[in-house]
DNA sequence: AAAAGCCCCTGGATGC
DNA sequence: TGCATCCAGGGGCTTT
């Protein structure tokens, strides 16, 4: 999926144009990670008041209730005037009077779930134990550093867990890590002080990075105006197992973590 | 409580 | 060309 650049990139795309529309219709296809929730009839008639982002969750406001939105690991949001005949692995359509906004999803694991509000039980399920957001003031080194103390897990999969710090995936992870001078299985509970506040800085840096840079490190990523996707920013190991380190040319190794690929410079990164 | 595995699903790349 | 296998931006759920 979309990180979290993509994902904030996507919300940038169409939410001055949504907000303050009233939705007409909504069409649900085949059935996505969850069912929505509500009727989609039932949607018709309420107003779009804006559109936020929770971590790799986009939270459309509605007049009553909200609609959160994932793209799992290979959706896409298109949001037109009007929206082209439907295509293969379009499974959502919410018709509005500013224009439609579409959800294109080949492997089903994105969501669409409707709440009735931030507090119901459906909501608080899935945003409930999300951890801070890495571009805002409450991801500070002193707290990253008590949060990373806590754990015993190599700090990649901490990392990607979400529970600590969220929208880091697995690409971003990979890079955050390099970055920083941190081999991805080093335990997060002995990362001293001085490395958190490095590691710290470095995924604020992949990640604000990424999203000035209107993209993405996806190959197949398009922003909700169909802007073609490509790699915007060049991966430093991501995807680039044997070969040269782009600092000192050492060959990229590439390990399996909780059924992920990881890459590393073995000798830029230390334990 | 935390960690590790297991799935959900489709499609593209690779290998025989 | 055909078929099997592996891998892919995620993350909730179940089991240790």
């Amino acid at each position: 999926m979309p990180e979290l650049p993509e994902v904030e990139v996507t919300r940038r795309s169409f939410a001055d144009r949504i907000a303050g529309a009233t939705i007409e219709s909504a069409w649900l296809g085949k059935a996505l990670r969850w069912p929505l929730g509500i009727e989609p009839a039932a949607l018709a008639g309420r107003r779009v008041q804006g559109v936020r982002r929770r971590g790799k969750y986009l939270l459309v406001d509605l007049d009553c209730g909200l609609l959160l939105l994932h793209l799992g690991m290979s959706g896409s949001l298109i949001f037109a005037p009007s929206l082209p005949p439907r295509a293969l692995h379009d499974h959502f359509d919410l018709a509005t009077s500013r224009g439609a906004l579409r959800l294109n999803d080949p492997r089903r694991f994105g969501a669409v779930v409707y709440a009735d509000s931030e507090d119901s039980p459906q909501a608080v399920k899935l945003l409930g134990g999300l951890g801070v957001e890495p571009l805002e003031s409450g991801f500070d080194a002193t707290r990253f550093h008590q949060a990373l103390k806590r754990r015993n897990a190599a700090v990649k999969q901490v990392l990607l867990a979400g529970d600590v710090v969220v929208g880091v995936g697995n690409i971003y992870a990979s890079e955050a890590l390099f970055l920083a001078g941190i081999r991805p299985t080093t335990r997060a509970s002995r990362i001293s002080r001085p490395r958190a506040a490095k590691l710290a800085a470095a995924i604020r840096d992949v990640l604000a990075r990424a999203v000035s840079k209107g993209g993405s490190t996806l190959r197949d990523f398009s922003s909700a105006q169909g802007e073609a996707g490509y790699f915007q920013l060049e991966a430093m190991v991501y995807d680039r197992a044997g070969e040269p380190c782009r600092v000192c040319a050492t060959p990229v190794r590439c390990i399996r973590q909780g059924q992920r690929s990881t890459y590393y410079c073995p000798h830029c990164q230390k334990p």
